[in-house]
DNA sequence: CCCAAGCAGTAAATCGTTTTCATTGTGGTT
DNA sequence: AACCACAATGAAAACGATTTACTGCTTGGG
């Protein structure tokens, strides 16, 4: 079953057959068409391993991120395995647990496994980074700060969207009554959310005071937690709510319903994802999309190009969110 | 970056530096300590393309899945994933398209490079298990029928969980008033659920009539549609439903809000998968959970444990299904 | 003082490819 | 007829590990 048997099954070398694998105009048509031949009957397969050892190309592209779970990384995934696939490579996956801990030998790079690496990282004091450009593996950052970096990147243009849905919100809602209600503090999309929240408020001429701004857990109890207590206090008004993501507009919706108020009458929300949730709940929740297929797949391709020409300038990259206008957000004004 | 950098470096011969590594009892401990070191200082990294060669063992195992897309696949994936860490193995990932048009080279097997795979096999006629079988490249299969096979296998169990739903809604409605409104009728799943549906009426001495049981797709257009149509032709009495899924599930639930048929109140409805939807939605959905992670999870064992003891008898596990009730099938009888 | 045993360590074969370099033979030019 | 370019192939050296013999050196026991 090795290139071997192939080559005296049809009594040339070891070389010619593997020329008429990978180079067959370097080969007499006859000869080739023979050890075709011989090829097809044993059913042989080149083994990826030598080859990969030989050429020092495995074919094998690594993506390693925080978590696979959740609508967000499985889109993510699926744009990456699916652009791994149009572009002729195989798919390591991995959670990052396995690059924090990092150690040593089992780290994500799988030396020698995998020609390049795209990676989400969380923690930014990692030896992932001065590893990958010491040992000069290819790698392309996810959703993380390209300031600075000295690799390619693709992040979520966070800005566009949010600013969109914003002014959006604008349209029936007075600046002052606008509300932004996010997930943790120091999460990165957090912050680019929020700030284009305030950027979109500012552009009307009002400061965001500290009360428009809430920040907590990307999770349907936050939401639901965030809206009852506004609901109770009566005396803080809002009629428009910027969420952090679609969960957390799920939550604001239910408290709402179950506190009298009504969606789109009373309150306009806009969520962020635009996950499957969106259009199934009633009223159909308006969202900014935020394209994950599409990241998987920017960064991979992002990945081989680099791999191709090691040498090319720094690409950043930035996926462009934008606002799906359903029923949660339309309607006359407070 | 070789061992024979180390080797050299620590003046020892590469069998040496190669003993520290994996075996280190053979060597004497001054020496080991003193290789240690080097490899340290050098940050040197075995390649395991090499070693894989030499050994025959990657530490990779595939996984191939029709989709990765979706709550159900992306669970599994994320068990595999998580199990693969666990077991110290890397993850390759792959749709099977790439199985399917197995295009000899370009084959799911990646000669060499994978120790086993998992996959969930949608064309029988593909040449796949073949090959597999003649390779002799350690297989499990994923939710296929194991009669006969000539692999291990994990499959769903979806008759208990059937069973279990039938019997809940049997406790407030006549078997005469169940539906079921499943996925596609060719489709393995669906209809291993329509015969546990079927044989759980038949327990109560009751004959399910064609009309009980409905046949779509897996959307929650196909449950909307088949409930307006009921709602809409009163003469057809249907008080209890299990729906082939919960995006189904959730279709039917629109419609009879729409309709005015009030859940639970007029109707018992238990969807299947318990997705993330379920618990998310009003009236919670209870559900029959399929528990896709420990699929995967499962799967991975079944392979390593194949791996490790090429002559163990076949495994044939089963991962059971439960139903899990929440608010839309409880109350009073019709 | 000698021998067997045991331990440390080495040289070299091996895994299955690719690829360089050398070697043929063939036909075309002068 | 001599020469050259060129096409087709083969032999052998990488690639970077593991592993199997095998060689010296200690030791401990008698």
């Amino acid at each position: 079953m090795s290139i071997e048997d192939v080559a005296s099954a049809a009594s040339v070398s070891t070389a010619t057959v593997s020329r008429v694998i990978n180079n067959p105009d370097l080969v007499a048509k006859a000869t080739a068409k023979r050890v075709q031949q011989v090829i097809v009957e044993l059913d042989y397969r080149p083994n990826m391993l030598a080859k990969g050892l030989s050429t020092r190309k495995t074919g094998v592209l690594g993506i390693a991120l925080p978590d696979i779970f959740g609508e967000f990384y499985s889109e993510l995934l699926r744009g990456a395995d699916s652009q791994a696939r149009a572009l002729g490579y195989h798919l390591l996956v991995s959670s990052e647990a396995r690059i924090r801990n990092g150690d040593h030998a089992e780290s994500a790079l799988a030396f020698g496994l995998i020609d390049g690496l795209a990676v989400m990282i969380t923690e930014p004091d990692g030896r992932l980074l001065p590893e990958a450009e010491r040992s000069g593996t290819p790698l392309v950052l996810l959703d993380a700060d390209p300031e600075g970096q000295k690799f390619d990147s693709v992040v979520v243009g966070n800005e566009s969207g949010a600013r969109e849905a914003v002014r959006h919100l604008l349209e029936s809602v007075e600046p002052s009554q606008c509300c932004f209600v996010g997930g943790p503090r120091e999460n990165f999309d957090t912050r680019h959310r929020a700030e284009a929240f305030r950027s979109a408020l500012a552009e009307r001429g009002h400061r965001a005071s500290d009360e428009q701004l809430s920040f907590g857990t990307y999770t349907t109890e936050w939401g639901h937690k965030w809206a009852s207590e506004r609901i109770a206090a009566k005396s803080k008004r809002c009629c428009g709510v910027l969420a952090g993501n679609d969960e957390i507009a799920y939550g604001i919706m239910q408290a709402c319903q179950d506190g009298g108020v009504s969606i789109p009458g009373a309150l306009k929300l806009i969520g962020f994802d635009d996950s499957r949730l969106a259009s199934l709940v009633r009223p159909r929740l308006s969202s900014v999309r935020v394209p994950a297929a599409e990241i998987g797949e920017a960064a991979l391709r992002l990945l081989v190009a680099r791999i191709k020409n090691p040498s090319n300038p720094r690409s950043h990259l930035t996926v462009q969110t934008k606002l799906v206008i359903r029923e949660s957000s339309v309607g006359k004004g407070s």
